[in-house]
DNA sequence: TCAATGGTTATGATATATCATAACCATTGA
DNA sequence: TCAATGGTTATGATATATCATAACCATTGA
């Protein structure tokens, strides 16, 4: 039995579940304003393999990389982390 | 002139300021719950160094730490990215 | 058909967040 | 006094976010 690990494997789970979370709110945003990735990318000037890796909750984006992606859709950084 | 340039100086001045306004949102929260920068380094394993720096708006704090930040302290993520 | 659009995945390079450590300063309480 | 506490700043190492590019797939409209 090792309880540490059980507890960081515990962690990664909630943590994945969390950048995914993210990511799924950056898409309904997103499409609610009518935007495609590719909008959104060529606006911010990010890669689209950048912003498909975060919308699919593969990447732990950075506060500055989510201000972008909420300026260029028109809605608060806020709304990224609504449950 | 260079528009460009002054387009990317005044952006930077806001993505400062965006930092700082995490920052100092994540200072007010974690006074306000009663705890020191050390608590929460030694609750989510954290540098000391780290922290400050990300409080003092200095870094670009990446999601899973202000995750880990925020339920160290007890409060929503969101609540570091109030104006 | 098939070109265009929107998205995913992979790879190597580069920039930078975080770790680990240390030195330093200010404040406080014994 | 002075040790303890809380915080800042600096430095080098390591991990990883993002860039840049490319190949690929599915859908759609001409």
């Amino acid at each position: 039995m090792c309880f540490f690990i059980e507890i960081e494997l515990y962690m990664d789970e909630k943590e994945k579940k969390f950048l995914k979370m993210i990511g799924q709110n950056i898409a309904k945003n997103r499409k609610a304003m009518g935007f495609s990735q590719l909008d959104i990318c060529s606006i911010i000037r990010m890669e689209k393999s950048n912003l498909s890796s975060i919308e699919n909750g593969r990447q732990n984006v950075t506060s500055l990389t989510l201000l972008k992606i909420s300026k260029a859709i028109g809605v608060e950084v806020s709304s990224f982390f609504q449950e």
